[in-house]
DNA sequence: CGCCGAGTTGAACTGAATCAAGAAACGTGG
DNA sequence: CCACGTTTCTTGATTCAGTTCAACTCGGCG
C-alpha cells in the first residue's frame, strides 16, 4: 500500500514499523470515472478515504435540488462521514467529479485497528478535531458573511477550486444559486 | 467529584475504579451567576466543561451583533471547543444565563488523562463524533431549510428552549432577525 | 413610580431567488 | 475531426422572504 497513506497518518501520530504492519493491509485502492458515485445517499457507509487523486463532492438532495457540502482533492480526507460515524443511512452522498483513485479502509477493520493499536485511537480523535474546528469555521461563516463576502473568501482562500469543478458546485457549496455566482463573477 | 461526571463519561467508555482514581481529581466544580461570562471571545479555552445545572450560550460576534451557535444545559458538553482544540484566542464567547454550575477539567489535566490512561482516549474519540454529526445535522439544515422549516423544526425538538432563554438568543440561533421569530410565533 | 430591555407589529426596503432566454463549452458518435 | 445534442454559464426582468427601521406595549426591578 502506497507511502501516501502512511505519510499522511504520520502528520498525525508516530507510527512504528510494527504498527503500519497491522495497519497496511487493512487499506486498499479503489478508483471511480467522472460521475461515478462512491456513496449514494440511503446507503450505510462502509468506508473512510484518503483521496489519492481526482475530485470529489460530497452533496446531499433537498427535495429537487442538491446542496454541496464540500470537496476532496490532494490527499485529503473524503467519506460521508456522518453515516460511517452514526451507522445510520447516509443523507450525504459523495460523487466523482473527476477519474479519481482513493484508498480506503473499512469500518470493521477501523474498529479493529483501534482495538489492537492504541496510538491508532489518537489518530482517530485527532483527525475528528480536525473535521470539527473545519465545520466550526464552515458553520460560522456562513452564518455571519453575506453571498458575496462568502464569494470572495473562496476567491482567496481556494481559486484552484474554479478551475478543478464546475461552477454550479461551488455556487451551492457557498450557499447561492448559479445565477447569483455567475454575477458575482461578472463583477470582478 | 460528582458522580455525574463519572456517571455521564460511563455512557461512552467502561470505567474502571483504577481510571476513575486517576480522572476524578482533575475535575473541578465551578458556578457562574446569571449573564457572567464562561468563556470571553480573544482567550484561550482552557476548560472542557460538563454543565451541572444551568443554561449557557454559545456565541461569536460578527461586527456590532452576535450570532448564537448552540445552548448547553443539563448534563450536556460546554466550552469554546474550537479553541479549546486549537489553542488559539477563541472567536466564540460562553456566557451565562442563568446561574449556573459546571464541572470542568483543564486543558493539560486532559493531555495527562489522554497519555496515562489509554481508555480516555476513546472517550475523546467518541465525544468528537458525536459533536461533529451534531454539527453536520445543524449544518444541512441551516443550508436547506426556510427560517419557518427551521422554527417548526425547533419547535418540534426542543421547544423546552423557549420557557429557557430569551426568544432574541433563539431567533438568532435559528439564523433570522427576533422580529422574524416573533412574526413566527404569532403566527401558530 | 419610572426606567429599560424584551417582545410585538407595521411599513418600506433589499439581497438573492426565480423565471426565462440565449450563448458558450463539452463530449459523443459518426 | 466535425456535427449535434446536452449541459453549463450568462444576462435580464420580476418576485419574494426576510431585514431594517420605527413606534408602541409589556413586565420586571431599582
Amino acid at each position: 500500500m502506497s507511502q501516501i497513506v502512511r505519510h499522511k497518518i504520520s502528520k498525525y501520530i508516530a507510527l512504528s514499523d510494527s504498527d503500519w504492519a497491522i495497519i497496511q493491509p487493512k487499506w486498499e485502492e479503489v478508483s471511480f470515472t467522472k460521475g461515478e458515485f462512491i456513496t449514494r445517499e440511503g446507503q450505510i457507509e462502509d468506508y473512510f478515504y484518503i483521496v489519492k487523486n481526482g475530485v470529489q463532492r460530497l452533496y446531499f438532495n433537498k427535495e429537487e435540488n442538491e446542496v454541496c457540502l464540500g470537496f476532496s482533492y490532494n490527499h485529503s480526507w473524503s467519506g460521508g462521514y456522518e453515516s460511517f460515524i452514526t451507522r445510520k443511512p447516509s443523507r450525504m452522498a459523495i460523487q466523482a467529479l473527476s477519474n479519481s483513485q482513493l484508498f480506503r479502509i473499512s469500518h470493521p477493520d477501523l474498529q479493529k485497528i483501534y482495538a489492537n493499536c492504541p496510538i491508532m485511537e489518537r489518530w482517530g480523535r485527532l483527525i475528528l478535531e480536525e473535521l470539527l474546528t473545519m465545520r466550526a469555521t464552515r458553520e460560522m461563516e456562513m452564518m455571519s458573511f453575506t453571498s458575496e463576502e462568502r464569494y470572495n473568501m473562496l476567491l482567496k482562500r481556494s481559486k484552484h477550486l474554479l478551475q478543478l469543478v464546475p461552477q454550479k458546485h461551488i455556487a451551492s457549496y457557498l450557499g447561492m444559486t448559479p445565477e447569483t455566482f455567475s454575477r458575482l463573477r461578472a463583477k470582478s
